[in-house]
DNA sequence: AAAATAAAATACCAATCGGTATGATAATTT
DNA sequence: AAATTATCATACCGATTGGTATTTTATTTT
């Protein structure tokens, strides 16, 4: 049953993947036609063969990062059992943000929230719903930690989701514009040290 | 001696004034000449009279906005005296965040380092050195409490302040996206009692 | 007030913007 | 393999981009 690949689903996706990195580094009204025709080596013909417009190949671009981004995550908790340790992946992967091939752009949800807030209903959309299943994943995660008794029963779960995503997202934004890491460590340490004081 | 200023200086003060705020909201990228035409009712010769080039009028405008937020804290700063009160002015100030008039396109240091950071070297190296600015300040008065005894000795002043600084970005991401202000009331509150346990 | 100077509006430039109709070519289906 | 269909490249569109030379208008200086 497993279907192949149309040739257009198999562009399209090509597109997706090669011109997500450029929207990510320059953003959506940094990035021009031009620009995806070059990272694809397609023409703008072939390429609105397969998007409506600018809009939609921008909204693809979105969901694959995000998307690589979550599974990038994902992966290393569902290595680990208990709860601390889950959390615990956060400052692990964030530590070493700057080094980590394809996010060298930065963090698709901090760049396009911040370009898209004031000029982009439709990303400002994408952009928000990201970060609401990225707040709830790590709302659950401390709920089934308490529920396993692994986590102090007081904890709560979104007061600490919304101070680990200010934590990493406010030491992103400082290392990317520096180039340095030091605030990544600093950030990343302290989150570690929180997170361990959730600890039964 | 107060030599009064030159019509070409107040026009390009009132440029950058009316400016400044479209950069903010809507980026280098996301921002024409016209945009400019239009926010100042001046013609592009006229601009082009007083500013050598789009890049000219974005530094100025990143300047202005940048000095504009610090002035707006440091006035709050100086009515107090306390160490910790005077970084209480902190949450205090961005807990308000979203109904902050002339802050309502967002943080200019986030905004334009989440642009800039792999794009523009010229704004990138405003942004790093506003961020710079703001650093040393909080470390210069977290060293400022620790010689006046109101604030623990084995406090780290660089630590704080990127602790700090990553809170308040974070959370400001969070709340412009969402529209909401829950993130930064949460995201301020926890830095109210991170700056409280400073206390001697 | 007249002359000199400075500043702003007009009108234009080539280049690039996002987007599209049409013809060529490649991939499927029969 | 032939016919059909789907996909991609070519060539073009009007609008807008950042930028400028020149004229008109306003501000200073004398």
């Amino acid at each position: 049953m497993s279907k192949e690949l149309s040739k257009a689903e198999r562009t399209k996706q090509f597109i997706i993947e090669q011109t997500a990195p450029i929207f990510n580094a320059k953003g959506y009204a940094g990035t021009s036609l031009t620009d995806l025709t070059h990272a694809t080596g397609l023409t703008k013909g072939s390429i609105y063969g397969n998007f409506e417009n600018k809009d939609e190949v921008a909204l693809a671009a979105f969901d694959y990062n995000f998307n690589r981004v979550t599974n990038y995550i994902k992966e290393r908790i569902l290595k680990t059992e208990n709860s601390i340790e889950r959390l615990l992946v956060y400052p692990k992967v964030y530590r070493d943000f700057l080094i980590i091939p394809f996010l060298q752009p930065g963090c698709p949800i901090l760049n396009t929230s911040t370009e898209a807030d004031d000029t982009h209903p439709k990303l400002r959309e994408r952009a928000t719903n990201a970060l609401s299943f990225w707040k709830t994943s790590i709302e659950n995660q401390i709920k089934r930690g308490i529920k396993r008794e692994e986590i102090k029963q007081d904890t709560d779960p979104t007061e600490f989701a919304v101070i680990l995503i200010s934590l990493i997202e406010g030491a992103i934004m400082q290392a990317k514009v520096t180039g340095k890491s030091t605030e990544l460590r600093i950030a990343m340490n302290f989150l570690t040290q929180l997170i361990n004081n959730l600890k039964t």
